[in-house]
DNA sequence: TACTCTAGAGAACGATCGTTCTCACCGCAA
DNA sequence: TTGCGGTGAGAACGATCGTTCTCTAGAGTA
């Protein structure tokens, strides 16, 4: 038998697959509990509710994109290199087969008349990076004012590639973010 | 009682409010037919399942939105004011009281794993508005390049609008497209 | 060996879903 | 008046949901 770490690894893992490729709500947690490997009785032992292992999907996905976000922006020298990484960082993700969109963004549209949770989970996300996004503005000598222009971008550009399935949206940002940046700085 | 046309023009307008509101899959039929006033018998012969209403309001939604991008567009003169127009349109939209975000952006999250129709009808609704935002551009003698720019902006907008809660990303799309405007005819 | 405790497998529960069916009732031709 | 086709109201159906309960088997201890 697997530590209960182990466990929660495994179930948060595969509730993370089945909820963001097929939706939150069309996945039962009897197909969590045959995706993981793990009993129901453990599962419940270990998420009380749906609701805390949907939270627990979101908190880890916000763990591996800000580790991302923070990988590629050590390959950058410059605070401007380092805001344009990001787009980078997102036509690498737009590329791999099973992206289907932001789960933040996915579980807020579905949930978001529901668990008061899930909705603050998923803005204290979205705040964080536009917080990530500020300081770097800040640090590249930019007015504050392109930091919110910029997460901008970086948002649409998910819902975009998702939705017309293309990655080509990330090259589109990451054109209009250089041509702000340009703008701003001389 | 009442005719065919009208009956589902109520059925599509409750479906609409509450499908918005709380998201697809945690409406029943049931509160349709409360919301609606018609009967279940008559919403399965104007609409033979669930999906189809969905596409129905996904439709009406699109009907809608270009009437409202028509008439803001018809009040400014030239091609660059009218798509800047479509920032302006977007605010008054996020400073409505019940605005939860873009519906086809919603539905697509939430459903498209499963219907088929649902991810076409999005998807279409997202094309025809990126070849509206290309042909003003045009229109505009701006490059080609900005027009996919511009529709990520208004993307962007709508979801950082939805999740923060707050009408402010409309004024920063709307500054960042006036700047790439500005950028690209000169 | 005998007892206790815990875990896993999955049946069971009540609620709710999308969809269909029943049935009393209406307007209208003969 | 009598019969009939179609209506609305809502009960009913089978499936599935999130969650809990039962039962069995095995590990650890005296």
């Amino acid at each position: 038998m697997i530590d209960d770490t182990a466990a929660r690894a495994q179930v948060v893992g595969a509730a993370d697959r089945l909820f963001y490729a097929c939706g939150v709500q069309a996945v039962g947690m009897d197909a969590v509990r045959t995706e993981a490997g793990v009993s129901l009785k453990r599962i419940y032992r270990l998420f009380p509710s749906k609701d805390d292992l949907i939270v627990a999907v979101l908190e880890r996905r916000r763990e591996v994109w800000d580790a991302g976000i923070a990988a590629t922006a050590e390959r950058a020298a410059t605070p401007r290199e380092k805001l344009l990484a990001v787009f980078d960082f997102l036509d690498a993700w737009f590329r791999e087969p099973d992206f289907r969109g932001c789960a933040f963004i996915n579980f807020y549209g579905e949930l978001s008349g529901g668990s008061e949770e899930v909705r603050r989970t998923v803005r204290e996300q979205k705040e964080a990076f536009g917080a990530y996004v500020a300081r770097l503005v800040d640090e590249a000598g930019a007015p504050a004012s392109l930091a919110p222009q910029i997460s901008i971008l970086a948002e649409g550009a998910q819902t975009t590639a998702a939705i017309a399935n293309t990655p080509d949206a990330a090259a589109h940002a990451r054109a209009a973010a250089e041509a702000l940046l340009a703008d701003a700085l001389d």
